[in-house]
DNA sequence: GCTTTAGCGTTCCATTTGGAACTTGCTTTT
DNA sequence: AAAAGCAAGTTCCAAATGGAACGCTAAAGC
């Protein structure tokens, strides 16, 4: 988490070297895609800092740190649950999952009893204690990143935000964006 | 995602057929970071088929087409701009460029103006035209993300998004390699 | 009961990725 | 003006990635 950065003191106060603030506003600003830039953006700026920090502290990859995340918020999942919710592909899950085993952080796999092979994974009480040992570094990351809103607005923003996740039923599952004529 | 540390037997048994759903609205409703959670869910559903297509219909990479698209907005800019507002590493962009100009849809690069090695990208004729026939999708593929909004409901989104992403300078400290200034 | 179907997880393997080290050229310092 | 410093871009290479094909279990169809 903690990097030396190199001085950024340089960088204003220049004739012309602010290249790439320009381009940032040009995306937030002058972006036909206004909305998903913001969203590309955030997500970067969140998921960076926390999975580099969870690499070399614990030596998770990101697909790995997922999955016990997923479980821990819904214990007894499986590979496809974590793969539908995050967007992994299930073999690099299905290699993540091997490793957590491996390194006990999840309990040996029972059949679900839903369908399928599916399988029921169940985070061990080691996965657990990284859980509760890393989860406030997230937290404390969307709080900062909210920082700038006031309750209210952030309430608002989550209300907003979740009304599109739920309107994406209607064109998520099938869409290759033929039609453009 | 507290408490359920040991409770094997009161899962079994039990028929949680729909078992993906479950995941998702844990994820949704019963998530420590939900703001985290929508933005890299919505980044997901709108990314991947546009990429997707992009890549089936042109023979392109994300990085590759990013760095269009990203000049298709501040022509002139360089790869470091580049990396900075789309988070990629500077040698993916550095072979995503190479491409690119060796397919013609990228001029040959010229020192830019400002300082050091940086150099000045521009999209080519042909650029430009994949560029005017792709953005279309891109487009609708945001409109069609935001359809369940009302126009007000859909600027009060931005307005609350901008603010966080203007916010960032605060807490970005360490970004990809360099601070965005 | 037997066969087919569905879909979850695994393996294979070519491709892509990105950290690290390096090159290069401008800028600052002495 | 030579030396040092810094940052953009490139190259190298080990590792991660994901599409494709497969195996396997359980339910559905006959």
């Amino acid at each position: 988490m903690s990097n030396p950065q190199t001085a950024f003191d340089q960088e204003f106060g220049k004739d012309n070297v602010a290249s790439a603030p320009d381009m940032l506003n040009a995306k937030l600003w002058d972006n036909p895609c206004p909305f998903a830039f913001r969203i590309n953006y955030l997500a970067l700026l969140y998921n960076t800092p926390l999975y580099n920090w969870v690499r070399e502290t614990y030596g998770l990859s990101r697909p790995e740190y997922v999955v016990l995340y997923s479980l821990s918020l819904a214990d007894g999942g499986s590979a496809r649950d974590v793969s539908r919710t995050s967007g992994f592909p299930k073999n690099t899950l299905s290699r993540a999952i091997k490793r957590l085993e491996l390194m006990g952080l999840i309990e040996g796999r029972a059949k679900a009893p839903g369908g399928g092979r599916m399988q029921a994974l169940r985070l061990s009480d080691k996965g657990w204690q990284l859980i509760h040992e890393t989860l406030p570094a997230f937290e404390a990351q969307e709080n900062q990143m909210l920082k700038v809103l006031s309750d209210g607005e952030r309430q608002m923003l989550l209300e907003l935000m979740s009304k599109v996740v739920l309107g994406a039923r209607e064109w998520a599952d099938d869409l290759p964006p033929e039609p453009i004529s």
